[in-house]
DNA sequence: TCCGATCGAATGGTCTGACCATACATTGGT
DNA sequence: ACCAATGTATGGTCAGACCATTCGATCGGA
């Protein structure tokens, strides 16, 4: 057993913390305060080192990471749009970080699926109890673009990958939007390999099939039967996992 | 409607990376060829630099990027395990990322709440299924460090955390498990008030109640059991969401 | 007066080179 | 054989310079 919190002096050391993390605290504790929203600019990376007692090396290093996170962008120029501003971007950095780990072998495509399918299904349900008109013209819409003649694999995945982000936004739900958005992401190479190997142009067909089969027991307010229809479409796009 | 795909010469300027997202596309080479596996050295920054041809600067910059990522951790010193090394970390990266876009209002609380619950239950049932003597031992673990006396809030947090982290891992699910993870970091401080709200430590004894009751469930082999225990346990955590 | 060209300024992007802090490796003395 | 002093490779930090991009202001001609 582990000793207890009370065993004598704790002389841990006071962790030191780098100065980029000192600037990321900084700014965080003004985002948790409210003082800084999205689309509000940041000070220049020059005063901003000046401010905060840092080099400017030191404060790109932390803008750096919140650009990775998908909180800020930055842009070079002049004016009230150039700088770094703040941003709400965080897919990619979802997606990102899930590639990445797959790559490092601690996530594999299995389990990358079965997410999805657990968080697909539940969105198909909410979407098919809440789906607003301007979510089915959207998911209407991704369906005709996968109908396109001429397409190749990769138009189609992108259509593909725009249905189940907007099928997800059709949940209501930013967060499983979200996910979904980077999970699909992270698995995208592996999509258009797939659907190639099932054989092009049949298996598109197929996929187009499946998704119409979702969009109409959405349209229909049938959550059961659009959780299916989303549990087979998995089944049938990744038949291994 | 958008302009067709073939509407003229497409004069886009070829996108110029920045030095720091080349050194990163580097090392995701690196990555996915399998030439960079967890545990792995990278070279020094010094070395990476004059490899790639650009400053230390940027390579620190991309550095940076992949440790707020979780695919990396830095040591200062000198010896074999010094330096740079791949790291799988996604939990903290992930958390990072829910909890700043939390704060930036870009997702609400009760979007994370929800999204909790369709995973965990999940997770639930997933493990009620397949749970290894491991897993149920660190569960009953974690009820146990729970109903321990003089407890602080805190210290049941992080016994309460515990749990649900566990319970994410014996669903076998990697992916699962560290959203499961993430998103119960993002929230912490957010738990620490609810339990305090609801009145410590009465509050306490039913939330440990609810963890019995999951635990029960999953050791019978009763995948609808666990899942209903943990639906009701998040009601009564998050009663405004 | 108007409009276009030019210039200045503020911004991020990049590089160089230096020095500090840390922790292992080596060496040399006992 | 042991231990202390020294060396060295590593990341951490800083200062300062210069480049590239963009917008706004200014100037000059029609």
């Amino acid at each position: 057993m582990s000793t207890s919190p009370t065993d004598g002096p704790d002389w841990r050391p006071v962790r030191r913390l780098r100065a980029h993390e000192e600037v990321l605290a900084r700014i965080e504790e003004q985002i948790t305060a409210g003082r800084l929203r999205p689309g509000d600019r940041l000070p220049g990376e020059r005063q901003l080192a000046e401010s905060l007692g840092v080099s400017r090396a030191s404060v790109r290093e932390a803008l750096r990471v919140l650009e990775a996170m998908g909180v800020l962008v930055s842009t070079t120029g002049r004016g009230p749009d150039a700088g770094a501003v703040l941003a709400g971007r965080p897919a990619e950095a979802l997606a990102d970080v899930l590639r990445l780990h797959v790559g490092l072998a601690h996530f594999s495509l299995h389990d990358i699926v079965e997410t999805r399918r657990v968080i697909e299904t539940w969105a198909a349900r909410s979407a098919a109890e809440h789906a607003r008109p301007e979510h089915l013209a959207r998911l209407r819409d991704a369906v005709g673009r996968m109908s396109a003649p001429d397409l190749t694999p990769d138009q189609f995945n992108a259509a593909d990958t725009d249905f189940h982000i907007v099928l997800a936004e059709a949940s209501g739900n930013a967060v499983v939007a979200t996910l979904m958005h980077g999970l699909r992401d992270s698995v995208g190479r592996h999509a258009v390999e797939a659907v190639e190997r099932l054989g092009w142009p049949d298996s598109a067909a197929a996929l187009r099939e499946d998704h119409d089969r979702i969009l109409a027991a959405i349209e229909a307010g049938r959550p059961d039967a659009a959780a299916e229809a989303v549990h087979e479409h998995l089944r049938r796009s990744y038949p291994d996992h």
